[in-house]
DNA sequence: ATCCCGTATAGGTGTGATCCTATATGAACA
DNA sequence: TGTTCATATAGGATCACACCTATACGGGAT
């Protein structure tokens, strides 16, 4: 079984029944700095889960435009998420064309390796930013009516966008690092 | 035009001509920090380089074992080398099942939430404890006779194992950071 | 005597993902 | 009046990759 998309559009479904055109927006709007997903990618692995079992379709007619495919997660869906959460996770092995690029790029001398460097410094400080303005409108969001508990939940979501973030400053810490031995 | 293992081999090939199985080899050796490859996909590619006209097969016969087919970047290949080192590269979409995990294991509650970050920090220790290894070992081998220039090459062969140490430092960071917000 | 390892090549099959396209309609915009 | 946007679904083609298997033979280990 696939261990990925699968688990994404379970997991959602697990905290609100929708749509495809849904789920692809909500991931567009809370997993995008860690998973992204293609539209008709969606659909089919939807109809994977239908067929399997682990969820299920409730048809809301509309007008003026097509029926609302709701789907729900199934106990056995449920199950199955469950299930993955709980299994041992082997480490992914790395595709990083970046660093690949870097590896390579010597032969083109030293001013093509500096434009190379820049470059990904303008991406990481890009990247940095946009999870950086994620955090604090999540915060702003919250501060109005601090009424609601600071779950396990909400902590977990901003852990994620903690880990992007350490991570996008380390790249920069890299940069400067390896800008500085090229010297 | 495949944006990724095509480059990989084009770039070792350019280093040294060789055949698929030393390819395989070389990958594991020097870039597995950044690229994996399967066999049979090795050899899938080299096939299409060849027909590109951007390698050339060297047919080396062997007793006792099957033919060497080294292959040689030709200069078309060297100038597609170039063209993508030059080129722009798109920030890749992220898919860290880790962090997809991490995001939705809240509904099963704090120990679990635990485990699953323990489980991380065992990996992450280990990734850098492999990473740092492989630089000790570098360095072992170039005191002996330092004679070798510090080369572009070198350097950047370095970075790119850098690169994996602070990442794999901030990760672990994170998960103290994480850790302490969960208490 | 047997089995596995290293050398060397390569096909079969399935999966996950991307890009492009098609369909349908109301509402807003220019 | 025509275009684009938002809603909503979904197929086609292609790609990159992973996993498994097959072939061939010499050498070393059990």
């Amino acid at each position: 079984m696939n261990m990925s998309l699968t688990i994404a559009l379970l997991g959602i479904l697990d905290l609100t029944p929708m749509t495809g055109y849904d789920l692809k927006k909500s991931i567009a709007a809370s997993v995008s700095h860690f998973w992204s997903a293609d539209q008709s990618q969606i659909y089919r692995t939807l109809a994977v889960l239908v067929a399997d079992g682990l969820a299920e379709v409730e048809v809301i007619p509309q007008e003026g435009r097509p029926d609302r495919h709701e789907h729900h997660i199934t106990p056995a869906g449920r199950r199955a998420l469950d299930e993955w959460l709980r299994s041992p996770l082997q480490p992914e092995k790395p595709h990083d064309a970046f660093l690949m690029r870097l590896f390579f790029v010597g032969t083109l001398g030293v001013p093509a390796t500096r434009a190379v460097l820049r470059a990904r410094r303008s991406q990481a400080t890009v990247m940095l930013a946009g999870l950086q303005s994620v955090v604090e409108q999540e915060q702003a969001r919250r501060e109005p009516d601090d009424r609601s508990p600071d779950d396990l939940g909400r902590r977990l979501r901003h852990a994620t966008l903690r880990n992007g973030i350490l991570h996008a400053q380390a790249e920069l810490a890299w940069l400067t690092e390896t800008k500085e031995a090229l010297e």
